[in-house]
DNA sequence: TCTATCATGGACACTGAATATCCATAATAA
DNA sequence: TTATTATGGATATTCAGTGTCCATGATAGA
């Protein structure tokens, strides 16, 4: 089981479009730039994003991306799911209603018991999620992130902001 | 993210293992003919918990599996991770690590946060899962299963032996 | 000792999802 | 009007999951 690589990418995104001042947007070019990533596909990741309201696209030039709302407000889950779908990893085939001593659909009211006990696991992830914010990432950033690397990145925002202006 | 169906496999497998008596076995074979699964490839699943200590194999005639340890003592999470491996879904590819701003190896001691956010839910899951135990999805099924089908499987079992004997 | 039964492990093929690129189109700022 | 940016579709590639087959080894019973 393994999760898609575009649930990095958009963290570590949404991350940097934190940083950004109010209203200010970011092209996706310069966000792939940032983390050396394929622009083309990157594109697609944050469309997923956009399109699940935790991105607002905007098109035409100075145009691009920024958090929908505020980062307080946008939780890992909100972004894991706009990559992976909401549906649950675990799917219930059913098995227990074939072989031969399977019964009528009918007779199986309750949902299966062992994908009862899956499915709960899988909630304690969500919530787990759910429990952290965008900002909460921003904040462990400003921490944990080597203060020459911080001043790059802040060297390499104006870089941008100069490009577009 | 989608869990491998053999996780499914597993779980319903270890379930009816545990009706067996202390000591009996039951052929892949059986097992494929009671959940109507391809038994060339169930063989495969069932390798990785015989390997992983869950089930204990016997080869020859009258041979088969059987759980290695009591069905109190074997958690999902030890199926789970048998099947899936014990590894995480989210990989963390160190992206930080790339683009215009990154700076030398040496200068990341800590694991990025988000990294570690993501594998505090993976914790949270695998947790849930090691809180059930096979024994717990038995008792479960004596619950809920309808008493028809215990019925048929009782009967299915006997002509199983019987085939055996 | 011989035979039938069962697990192990390797080789191989198929399928679908993830990864990745490219292009036509639409929207917008200057 | 032009340049810039996102959207969406078409397409190709890679890889893990799914599935089959066969040779080998181990064991119980005749």
């Amino acid at each position: 089981m393994r999760m898609s690589e575009g649930v990095e990418w958009a963290l570590h995104s949404c991350s940097l479009l934190a940083r950004l001042e109010e209203g200010e947007t970011m092209a996706a070019r310069d966000l792939a730039e940032f983390f050396d990533l394929p622009p083309a596909y990157l594109l697609k990741t944050l469309r997923h994003l956009a399109r699940t309201g935790v991105l607002r696209a905007t098109p035409g030039p100075r145009g691009g991306y920024r958090l929908a709302r505020a980062a307080e407000e946008i939780t890992l889950l909100d972004v894991v799911e706009a990559i992976e779908g909401s549906g649950n990893a675990y799917r219930c085939a059913e098995i227990r209603q074939r072989g031969p001593s399977a019964l009528d659909r009918t007779a199986y009211p309750e949902p299966c018991g062992i994908a009862s006990a899956m499915w709960r696991a899988e909630e304690a992830w969500r919530a787990s999620l759910a429990g952290v914010s965008i900002a909460d990432l921003a904040a462990m950033g400003r921490r944990e992130v080597p203060r020459e690397q911080r001043e790059r990145a802040n060297e390499w925002l104006g870089l941008v902001r100069a490009r577009r202006a």
